[in-house]
DNA sequence: TGTACATCAGTGAACGCGCGTTCACTGATGTAC
DNA sequence: TGTACATCAGTGAACGCGCGTTCACTGATGTAC
């Protein structure tokens, strides 16, 4: 009755395969426990049918395959932010394409989005922060031309940006800390999020 | 040269004392340590000067503990935005003096900052969320009392008082977990993020 | 004022556990001849 | 086609460690008489 299903082993060239395995359970894993912390490599390695060191002969450490993990992420996050500002019409349509899919990246990925951008920071950085910046210098175009364009109020995109990447992740954030919040829809919520950072964006006539 | 320091033992009634003590040190060390994982009972015993056993004369176990933290830092917050508050001279007023306030008890306290509001929630939550719906619920208030005076634009208060807790979270999270941003002052951040807030909030003659 | 005693804040040693990682190895796979 | 051999993906057992917590205890403090 003790019967335990081992994996086949990998042909000679395909360790890569049990490498993006591990990730993927590693992923799955973080998203059940809700931590790095609570992951243990065996629990990794129990999940993948594979005994621990086995691991090590694709990852030096812990730390280096959850920076995998974000990793993978991350390149999802800058693929969707693109995709979604493809269709658009204007600057300020792409703006808030990307915000709403910025939302939208963060809703469906919590676990791992609480990991790209709500944890302390150990990490070596350097492969995190380009993908990073690469997003958001994107962002920083957008609120130039829009500001270009006369569509966007204000002269300083990068003070602009950030404003905007604040209040994407602040409901982000809340959202995936409290599930809910009493009596509020997620849709409304994100509406008016959008909302109301356009409206605190666009020109207005100066007023007395 | 073996000399280790132990506090003088308490007086009978003064079981409170180390309680405090105990509390105090706990949330130094999660400041340092960042991450509740990463302080252990053993190392808030050493910091105290006491053997690890007699933190449980205080605390059932570690969650307890580390909820009375908690506590007493939600106190705080609360207190400093009522504070905050009490000078204000018209509902808007109230509403950015209750935001600077809350940004800049985040940036004060950034790890018990990131316990209360940016960490899954394996709690019990019913102290912790009687003490946030407090501080929220009285954010709400002022925004209804600017929908009536028409000083602010919309319906909905709970909805508008969320939208501004998720842009001061927003970035005092951003801030709490990227140290620095490029080029952009702190202070120039807040300002864009109030400023960005109330022009969303204003009312404003409909555009055709 | 002195003594026997109850209280209880804090101790010292140990518990069982799961962790990340290392190390010597096995044995299926592919290659050279 | 057959055989000896090199490669290397994966194993099994163990390492040392720090953890949260428990338990029987000690001994200073305060109290009753």
């Amino acid at each position: 009755m003790n019967t335990v299903i081992h994996r086949r082993r990998a042909r000679r060239g395909d360790g890569r395969l049990l490498r993006e395995e591990i990730i993927a359970a590693a992923e799955r894993l973080l998203i059940e426990r809700g931590g790095e912390d609570a992951v243990s490599m065996r629990a990794i390695a129990d999940a993948v049918g594979v005994t621990p060191p086995s691991i090590y002969l694709h990852f030096a450490d812990k730390e280096e395959l959850f920076l995998a993990v974000c990793d993978a992420r991350f390149e999802e996050l800058t693929r969707r932010s693109a995709e979604a500002a493809a269709g658009a019409t204007d600057p300020v349509d792409e703006i808030r394409r990307r915000g709403r899919a910025y939302i939208q990246f963060g809703l469906d990925n919590p676990e791992q989005y609480r990991a790209l951008f709500m944890l302390p920071k150990p990490r070596p950085v350097i492969p995190e922060e380009l993908a990073k910046s690469a997003c958001l210098l994107e962002l920083v175009e957008a609120v130039g031309r829009g500001i270009d364009a006369g569509l966007v109020a204000g002269d300083n995109p990068v003070l602009a940006a950030v404003g905007l990447w604040a209040a994407v992740h602040g409901l982000v954030s809340l959202l995936i800390t409290n599930r809910e919040l009493p009596g509020l829809s997620i849709e409304m919520l994100i509406d008016h999020v959008l909302d109301a950072s356009f409206t605190g964006l666009a020109p207005r006539p100066a007023v007395s």
